[in-house]
This record gives C-alpha cells, structure tokens and sequence, in this order.
DNA sequence: CACCATCTTGACGTTGACGTAAAGGGCAGT
DNA sequence: ACTGCCCTTTACGTCAACGTCAAGATGGTG
C-alpha cells in the first residue's frame, strides 16, 4: 500500500516528464501557458503530480489523433468542470459525442488510406516477383507482409 | 466505350474541382506549387484531368489522416517514378509500408481516445441519469449511444 | 464597347505550435 | 569562488498551409 501511495504521491520535474514523453521544455511551458496544464510550483520550479502527467498524456494523443491545443483544452476543461451543474454536464456529454464522432469518421479515413497503400504494395510487390524478386521482403517488417496478405478484410483484435 | 473514353478524357477546370472537394482555388494552386499537382495549361488556364483530379483526392486524403504536404507530395512521387527502376519501387515499397505502420499507430490512438470519450460519456450518462433524467440523449445521435451500449468491444461494420 | 466573371501571377498577412536566443536564479561539485 | 547544469521568464523567429489583397489577361454578354 505504501507503494501505491509513492506512486500517486510521486511528483515529476518538467525534464522528467519531458524525457518520458519526448518533449520539449518548452513544449511543457507553453501547455502551460495555454492553460492546458497547471502544475504546482516549489520555489520558482514546476512541480508535476500524477494528475499533471496524466492531463500530458491526453495532450499528446489528442495531438496525435489530430486536434489542436484549443481542442484538447476544451476537452480537459469538460472533464474538469464536470462537478458544476447538470447543465454543464450536458453539454460536455454533447462535446464528447461529437468528438467521438469525428475521431470514427477519421478512422474511416485512415482504415481507406491503408487499403490504398496495401494496394499499392501489393502491385508493387508482383512487379518486383517477377523482375527483381531478390529486392523483396528485406527483413524487418515481414509480419506485417504475412498480416496483410492473410486478413483480406477481417479486423484484427486489438490488445491496446 | 465512348462513354468511357469520356470519362477518362473529361477535364475539368479549376472550379470544378474546387467545387467538387470544397476547396479554394488558391488551395490548388498551392499544392501545385509545392509539386503536389501539375496539371495542363490551355492558354494561361489551368486544366485537370481525371488523373489530376485522382492526386487530389489523393492529397485530401493524406490530410485527413494528418500527413503533411511535404509526406504527401513524397507519397505521390513514388507512385510517380514507379516506371522507373526496380530499385525505386523497392524504395517505395519501403515507404509505403512505413506509411502504413504510421496510419495504423495512429488507428491505434484513436481507438484509444474514442475508448477514452466513451468512458467519460457513460459516467456522465450516468450521473445525469440519477439527477436530471430530463437533460439525457436529446434526440439526434441516439443511435451513436445505442452503439456504444451495445458492443462493449465488438468491431460494427461500416458502411462508408 | 463596356462590363462582369473568372482566370492568372505575385506578394504580404495570419494562425498554430512551438524553436531559439537573451538574461538571470539556484544548487552541486571541485 | 568558479564552473556547469538545469531551472525560470520574456521576446522574437519560424514553418506549414493557406487567406487575402493587388493588378492584370481573357472570354462571354447586353
């Protein structure tokens, strides 16, 4: 039990985190700055909690998946006022769909743009059998060959 | 068939396409001079063909799914030079089968970030549910709830 | 012919997400 | 005490992806 409370009690230097996650300094000030963190301070230097490194952790996949900072920030600022009103909730309950819309309509995409290129491996990948088949697999990523041959159209499980 | 001939002879003009993608003209014209497009001219005037209008879609699409222009461009020129060498289609088949390791990463987060959302919207649900039953689905995107109550973690099929 | 819409090529402005340089505080080691 | 290293703030620079004029060519219409 005492390990738990380490580990929520933990806190983190902004090098810390920035190792962790492979951002800047910089990077961290400026979410800061945008109000999408709000870490404490001891003495002139920021201070992380889990809760900060969790909130950095939404920030970086929001980013991934596409939305900006006033996006991300909207969305953490949702999540924290949720203690307000019915009302409130509400309308964070709206943004949420909606957002979760988006993000399945971008998966859409993004599962047609890797048909796309599966197609165009493929074709490439006959060309190359028949006229330069000692230029084929090179190693590395030969599951991934094995994978998209074998599926066709099924989805895979995910062990996220 | 000369239907057909048709359509892959039609061309279109720069409106046309901008209309048809809901794009501006000054968009074109700045993916043409970053190298993404190069259509004919006919006096000063710009003139798409249906393979022009394939690199669009193409470039559109790239951006719905977060890449660059720069990557995209990058993407287009392999499929460009494919005439070339074997050894070019090789690099490009490299290239593609990063892109594609990238775009599923990338389906990953999103994934995660929509099993995120959900998650805050059941407990809102939830909560709204005990004390303002009255403020709950309001009526547009209920089939969107239906959905996330009823899969728990299967994969609906979509129809795009 | 005048007019208008639409095309063209510059060239400068804008927004988001930082990078980078300047100027300084604080503490560790030597 | 001096050297480094990491922290801080302030402020200007940058890059991508266009937007927004400006100024002019072209083509059809009343």
């Amino acid at each position: 039990m005492s390990a738990d409370l380490r580990r929520l009690e933990r806190t983190f230097t902004i090098r810390n985190l920035c190792v962790e996650f492979k951002v800047t300094p910089r990077a961290l000030r400026f979410y800061e700055d945008k109000g999408l963190l709000y870490p404490a301070r001891e003495g002139m230097n920021r201070v992380y909690n889990h809760r900060d490194r969790a909130r950095l952790q939404l920030i970086l996949r929001g980013k991934r998946v596409g939305l900006s900072l006033a996006e991300i920030r909207e969305i953490l600022d949702l999540y924290d006022e949720n203690d307000g009103g019915a009302a409130q909730m509400a309308k964070s309950l709206k943004k949420f769909r909606e957002r979760i819309s988006a993000l399945e309509a971008q998966r859409e995409d993004i599962d047609g743009a890797i048909e796309q290129l599966r197609g165009g491996c493929e074709r490439m990948e006959r060309q190359l059998a028949q006229i330069r088949p000692d230029l084929l697999p090179q190693a590395d990523d030969y599951d991934q060959v094995l994978r998209a041959r074998l599926d066709g159209s099924q989805d895979a499980a995910h062990t996220a």
